[in-house]
DNA sequence: TGTGGTCACGAACACCGTTCTACTCCAGAA
DNA sequence: TTCTGGAGTAGAACGGTGTTCGTGACCACA
């Protein structure tokens, strides 16, 4: 009666009129708690916050639950189904406002910043959301939202659908890189990723053949990540300006 | 006396004042052609083309080149050393123009399109330049020649280094998206890709949840995929027109 | 001719995703 | 109550990965 996890993911990628079968079934004796696919969600969430989605490995989640790695194969299809349902619990947890036509590019960076900082929370994730197909129902849910926002917002339906894959796709690569950075930066005792003075006085002491990276190596080293961050949606946002239905 | 390969990576982010040392020791016996950094590199070049970058391996290196899989940490530190290897010598080759002021957009788009069009002769290899340190100097020399592009056309300093950041992860980002896409294209029988017209049919049989996803399907799924490069590429350059030095 | 050092390579280690197969355990039928 | 079937669990194993260790061959030079 139960689906199989092949019919799982079939559901999630086709109409979402799924029953849900969201009854956590569990022993009455409560002998040991039965594995469900929350459970394994939620372990495996629980192992990317704190060592880092290069650490996910199914003998991890599987160690975690005390099991065997086959065991998760009952309710998984694949590596790749765990990262898409890691993807789509971390899109369905993102709050999609209400379009407000005076507000949208507010509302839209706010929306690109709440994934962000979802991305961030569990570092290296970003890299499952490259491969996530977009016809899962969940990511595809923050896609409707964002596409309102650009619309509400009097952009032409086709730049809007365009810039809707770019910001996404430079809210997902921006993540992955600064997950990459940061992990480098902790695990590494002394490793290839330096400092920002550290960056600036290399820059300075380049050879000739590169004089603007010498003379601009403050500039280049300048600004918070997240200020790159503001100021890329900024620009991609911004850019839409000739877009406009009503020019 | 020739230098260990730590010492080799070391010289490519610090200083390019190398001997270079490109004489390609040979026995004059020529019993049997002596493994070296460039027949290494050559190799994982024709791997990644012919197969993508989740084959090249070690292993498969190693046995193309007729030999075991420790041989190549004789001239290589790691896996990730031979991909910022990787990197640095497709970066050697992108053509970078003399900066001209009345037409520094055109130029600085074609520097990208090389980029990107690098990135997919060789399926997946952004992957690798997402890793790749700034530091390395043949990426540098590609960020160099942006740069001044950017700053030819009256880009204030601080934006220009930051859309300079902005520009190479998104053609990364772009570059390995496609490639993903492609290879499951290719290697998945009936893969979980769909074509656009299925995808739109996908869109259009929406619940009404989606009612803007719903209604421009076919926006969604609009366009050739080098379109969308060239419209978010101009999306971002059109964006800087405020931060131009002389505004 | 000897000798030292560089390079190559087979074997092995610790991991990974995945599958096969046996086994437990409980719900429901007789 | 007993039997039976099936779902869920888990151990062992397969083929693959990156990387290291120790041994051995070879060539240039003293």
């Amino acid at each position: 009666m139960s689906p199989t996890p092949q019919e799982r993911r079939a559901a999630r990628h086709q109409l979402g009129a799924g029953p849900n079968t969201s009854g956590a079934r569990r022993g009455p004796g409560g002998r040991r708690r039965p594995i469900t696919v929350d459970a394994i969600i939620d372990t495996a969430f629980g192992i990317v916050e704190r060592e880092g989605y290069e650490a996910l490995t199914m003998r991890r989640v599987a160690a975690a639950l005390e099991t065997g790695p086959s065991s998760l194969y009952a309710h998984v299809v694949n590596k790749e189904d765990l990262d898409e349902l890691l993807i789509g619990r971390l899109c369905a947890g993102i709050d999609l406002p209400e379009p407000d036509p005076a507000d949208w590019r507010r509302q839209l960076i706010g929306v690109c910043t709440q994934l962000r900082d979802q991305y961030l929370r569990y570092p290296g994730i970003s890299r499952a959301a490259f491969a996530a197909a977009p016809s899962n129902l969940d990511t595809l849910r923050v896609s409707e939202g964002m596409l309102a926002l650009l619309l509400a917002g009097g952009i032409e339906p086709r730049a809007a659908a365009w810039a809707l894959d770019a910001l996404v796709l430079y809210v997902n690569a921006y993540s992955l890189e600064v997950s990459m950075v940061n992990s480098r930066l902790a695990g590494g005792e002394q490793h290839w990723v330096v400092g920002r003075e550290e960056l600036m006085r290399r820059f300075a002491a380049l050879p000739d053949t590169f004089p603007h990276t010498k003379r601009h190596a403050a500039e280049l080293t300048a600004g918070t990540v997240p200020d790159r961050f503001d100021f890329t949606l900024g620009l991609m946002i911004d850019g839409l300006g000739g877009a406009r239905r009503d020019a």
